[in-house]
DNA sequence: TTGTAAGCGTTATCAC
DNA sequence: GTGATAACGCTTACAA
């Protein structure tokens, strides 16, 4: 199907050493040899297979990064920073999507195990992954956790401060008044979860308010989770002025669900969430949101997993905690304006 | 790093070969013999390497996908509907954004031919991507074009009825009453492009309308493209009463200088576009689009490769065509109701 | 049912 | 500066 390293250095009248030199750089080659070379290489139309450079290097230049859910944009934007200081490096980046099966992942990542990836960065699906990450433990392939941790596996762990963003949110939502704030909250075996439960009730707590076990609203992390959790919020006889629905895609569940009620936001409920929807936000009620620096997530994630690779990074894995940022918008119940370009100027114009 | 197939033969007492017919399905092995090798292969934590099987067999069970934007929803989603589909068949799927960069996908396009993938499945940048293209055809790598066709390039391709798409936009506005409707367009070098022109030009002809060339907004098809061209068209003497953006990242930026002008939608403009976005259109106001099917278009597209790769396609190249759905929702200014479930319904429910 | 031998396309090593 | 040889880990083809 294609030219050989030796197909090539015979036309050219070299040997296949000299072929593999010069496409690796030429260093070390006679210029007018390396142009003989150069010439057969376009003649034959010849690309050099990688994989059977992969057998002998054992230098796949390849990386995996498995998420749980590709569609949610959180994960799409860390994606695009993995990929891009991934190909600065030379690196090339598997993706593989698990969402939430545990058995996929558990199957991903022997799949990025059996193509030789020289590290992977995992968002895992929640602390039973521990099981899936263990093979990668047991034969010492480098990882780096994003977004959330597992207990049980010490690795490079790149994570926001889950809890003080969500303390924040309380603090902006008791500031203003609400004091009855539902929780619209995931399985309890997921970190994040574990945080943003946390800063919600220390931040209540903060402004003197005790949690109501009605008001916290336990689903599945999608778009469906937050629909039905919020159709049970409005079901409660005694309504909350305001909901935090823990990520973008239960907020976008519940305010179907509010849409679908024939009320707005925030005239008859407010709501707020983690993540910013990015480009999508323009739309309006625009939501009040903590902000999570998907990119960093994924630029970071991949400096540390390549510094590792290369065996700069030492025996002790590292934590990086990323703040989040509230972005104080309309769908809180306040008319404010920040700072931020996202939020009230151009998209990514001055 | 980890164990081969001899070391597992050793310890198994059989032969590599004996090893190799187990982990490839075990046909033709006893049981026992079996049951030792798999012993053994748990013993030493074995994974078989995909790259040296690819070597041998030149079967290396991965496609690539090279799209112009994965941070549009539109391509996350035919991203989705290609790996389920690819997964059932065995298959792992190599992901490229070339970020509508021509450079970008040559350099991907070489890259997957260096992996030796079995096939590729290309959303191009634009008509110039035919030159990136070209080695695939000299070579007999199987591919498969989405979302846009590239002239003079002959091969299987998934589309959409672009223009119809358009018509039927216009053909709704221009009902209601709409008579002065801009157009937010790309570079013409896109089919999908100039066929949503031919769209827009065809439904205003049908209600008797002339295109004015003031109307007509050629930008670049993403965010800030879309952002611009509303501010030129809000700057416009006479203002017209509706705006069509040529796709969802288009139509993202023009909300935000409306919303920035001060101004709403429908009551002060309308506006509509192409492409669904999904999961978060339940933003108000809800947009009325002519939605793609995205995820078809990636387990088609995956279908159409397949039966390539396999042999069992033919000759002659194949032209699927999709048609996109007129949803009419609240932006173009009626209140209607439809019958799908993502525009009035629960999200995925009954 | 199992094993032997050779080779996939590249690079590491060590000569020259 | 260049080349010969032997791997890398697996599978194909054939033999036993």
């Amino acid at each position: 199907m294609t030219a050989t390293v030796r197909e090539v250095a015979k036309r050219a009248g070299v040997s296949a050493m000299t072929v593999s030199r010069v496409i690796n750089g030429g260093v070390g080659v006679r210029p007018a040899t390396r142009g003989r070379v150069e010439q057969a290489i376009a003649d034959l139309d010849f690309f050099p297979n990688r994989i059977a450079r992969g057998l002998t290097s054992s230098k796949t230049g390849a990386i995996g990064l498995i998420v749980p859910d590709l569609v949610n944009p959180f994960f799409t934007v860390v994606l695009r920073g993995a990929e891009m200081v991934a190909r600065r490096a030379g690196y090339r980046v598997l993706l593989c999507n698990t969402e939430s099966d545990l058995t996929l992942e558990r199957s991903y990542i022997e799949d990025m195990m059996s193509h030789r990836v020289e590290g992977l960065i995992v968002a895992p699906v929640n602390d039973n992954s521990r099981l899936n990450l263990s093979p990668l433990m047991r034969r010492g392939l480098p990882f780096v956790l994003i977004d959330r941790g597992v207990p049980g596996v010490d690795s490079d762990l790149v994570q926001a401060d889950s809890a003080a963003g969500a303390r924040r949110l309380m603090q902006h939502l008791t500031k203003i008044g609400h004091r009855r704030i539902a929780f619209i909250i995931g399985s309890d075996d997921v970190s994040t979860t574990r945080e943003r439960a946390r800063g919600y009730r220390e931040g209540l707590a903060a402004a003197g308010i005790s949690v109501e076990a009605d008001l916290v609203i336990q689903t599945t992390v999608d778009r469906i989770g937050g629909y039905r959790a919020m159709q049970q919020i409005l079901r409660l006889e005694s309504r909350p002025t305001a909901v935090f629905a823990v990520n973008n895609m239960t907020a976008m569940g519940a305010m179907e669900t509010i849409r679908e009620a024939g009320l707005s936001v925030p005239q008859d409920i407010a709501l707020v969430c983690f993540d910013d929807v990015e480009h999508l936000a323009v739309l309006s009620p625009f939501m009040t949101v903590v902000d999570q620096p998907a990119e960093k997530f994924g630029t970071l994630a991949v400096q540390l997993l390549l510094e590792r690779i290369g065996g700069r990074a030492g025996e002790r894995s590292r934590l990086v905690v990323l703040q989040p940022e509230l972005i104080v918008r309309h769908s809180c119940g306040v008319q404010f304006r920040t700072s931020r370009s996202r939020s009230s100027g151009a998209p990514g114009v001055a």
